[in-house]
DNA sequence: GTTAGCACTCATAAGCATTAAGTGCTAAAA
DNA sequence: TTTTAGCACTTAATGCTTATGAGTGCTAAC
């Protein structure tokens, strides 16, 4: 456990190595720090900082970097959010000053302004419950052997897809397919609906209509992009900002890794049902991941900030930043608290717009 | 105008820089060349390119390089495309091989299959016609005060969008408005239906409706969405297979342009209707786009090969390959050709599935 | 416990000679 | 008139040495 005065220059090591991306020297901390100590004092803090695994030498003359460890110290101790400047908090405002037809649009919109504030690449997931219901589904015929499927949650989302139906396949038959999707399936969770699509239905379907396979992958297609989480992604290209020019083939599996909705659950962390990676996090809905605390060695010198927010029974969603392991987190944690309790609140706007049901 | 001989030797170095990314020097080129000549004699050749334009020196004593002009008359006036292996051949049509459900999913299909096969980047937008119309709006309600909007076009495209609507607004206004909508706007061309809901239908529907401004907001929004050329880009990453190291900022903004639809069709020249961009095409329907010929000098060192193809009434599309401006140009050409044959291949049999009208 | 002083380390840059690839030119050969 | 051999010249790249400077660790004095 580090002292009083050593985190407080470990704080300040931090501090500047993320303002000038250069290894900070004895000197040049005691020029900044608040108290009058001299560099050889410092010096043999700093000794004892590395001891303890808090600091780290490129070699044997430079300056020291925070490591790993020494981030995860400062993330848990000594951080404090930062709070955010009025011009910025307006700013958020004005851009989410808009009428928004789609939750989706809302979702896709905040990675839009997370990462336009920050100059990071920022990820974002709408509000999703692991006890989402079915709720209904229709089929509208709109002539031209084209139908449109409507697929209805208790979530309140609503997904709609055109599908091309062949001749041959007669309206009651349609009508009759729907009707038993509804009443076998209404009121049951995403998961399990998905589930039955697999095993019961196909054979339920078979026996009172003609062409059921067509159908199924009908059925199949809707509730696929109804149920898929989607990520959206803003910002990738500033990826490019502090990436050292010898490491481009690691940016580019990146750049393949992020493209790839499959592996960002893992990324956020969503597996384990909201449990961060600190003891008992300090941030509340907040948690840092840094370089080997990722599965993935990819992003070894990599930081996710990742905030989760609550928008009621509609489900909670996840925002996040992703950057170098050093960046101004103090900064940039009282903006996602800001900027997750924004979203929220636009959230419920938009959901309470029409549905009484907070 | 170069000799046969001297074209012979550009040819020739066009393929070796590409294969080494090496310039090219007098002595390897005389190994590689058919016929017996000496190194100084090449070297009085390569004098004479250079006097031409059509070769360059990164100094004095350097190997040369083809200019842009040396590609341009490369691409005019030497290039053969190379026929496509079958292996090729036949991983496209797998990649090909499934359902569709939706026109765009082909088209983004095609984006992927072209970039895995290249390793470059490739852009790809759908088939489009000018004088697409307006063949259908309806207005299907949800209950829940939401209501399903569906616009339908004469190339055989179905937009749908689920829009909530304020409980006050009647269903007999709604139905009110759709009849108005198509009494007035079907048959006309998309354009001229985005100009008439600015101008005449705001009035004519504040005659018979209570709230006509969030009906003329929603109908708009359904027409945006359905009226937008859409891109598909795959690939993006592959940038970084080529770009050097200290012009990442180039590449950051590169980035950022593909981002904004609305200036890939300037890129795609696709604002000049169809002219092409050398005398009278040589290769067909594919042009190819050097260093300075582009509008934007972000672009000054990147080729880009479009190829413009045919669906019948449904449209023409154009699909695309962005990467260095030295690319294996022989076998890139003879791969779209074939590609976007398939392409097209692909999508009339998705289009004559259910409608008969090819 | 703190500090001044000093020897030591190591990355970085600059200077310089060397090498290798390639050119241009001239004069001879074909 | 075209081709070729030969040679001087140019330049980027490589490797080597040397200087510089920021920074450390340690010791001895405060």
């Amino acid at each position: 456990m580090p002292t009083k005065r050593q985190a407080l220059i470990l704080a300040e090591i931090v501090r500047l190595y993320n303002e000038t991306g250069q290894p900070v020297g004895s000197k040049t901390l005691m020029n900044q720090l608040p108290m009058q100590i001299s560099s050889a004092t410092i010096r043999n803090e700093m000794a004892a900082l590395e001891e303890a695994g808090l600091l780290m030498k490129n070699h044997t003359s430079s300056g020291r970097v925070p490591s790993t460890a020494g981030y995860r110290y400062y993330l848990d101790y000594l951080l404090q959010p930062s709070t955010v400047s009025p011009q910025t908090f307006s700013a958020i405002a004005q851009d989410f000053n808009h009428e928004y037809h789609e939750i989706n649009d809302i979702v896709k919109q905040s990675a839009n302004i997370l990462s336009n504030l920050t100059n990071y690449t920022s990820i974002s997931l709408g509000p999703e419950s692991s006890d989402v219901t079915l709720t209904g589904f229709r089929l509208i015929s709109l002539g031209d052997d084209q139908v449109i499927a409507i697929l209805a949650t208790s979530m309140g989302t609503v997904e709609s897809r055109v599908y091309h139906v062949s001749q041959d396949v007669s309206s009651e038959d349609l009508e009759r397919a729907v009707r038993i999707i509804n009443d076998q399936l209404v009121g049951m969770s995403m998961v399990r609906v998905k589930q039955q699509l697999k095993s019961e239905i196909p054979q339920l379907l078979t026996q009172y209509l003609h062409s059921a396979d067509g159908f199924v992958d009908l059925f199949g297609d809707v509730l696929r992009h109804a149920a898929t989480e989607h990520f959206y992604i803003s910002g990738r290209s500033n990826l490019l900002n502090f990436v050292q020019p010898d490491d481009l083939d690691r940016l580019k599996s990146i750049y393949q890794l992020l493209d790839k909705d499959s592996v960002l659950p893992s990324l956020l962390d969503l597996d384990n049902d909201g449990v961060t990676t600190s003891q008992d996090s300090p941030l509340g809905p907040i948690s840092v991941r840094l370089g080997d605390e990722f599965d993935n060695s990819l992003f070894s010198d990599y930081g996710l900030i990742t905030a989760k927010y609550n928008v009621g029974h509609h489900g909670s969603g996840v925002i996040a930043i992703l950057g170098p392991t050093s960046m101004p987190y103090s900064q940039l944690i009282g903006l996602m608290q800001l900027f997750s309790d924004e979203l929220v609140k636009k959230m419920f706007e938009y959901y309470n717009k029409f549905h009484d049901d907070s």
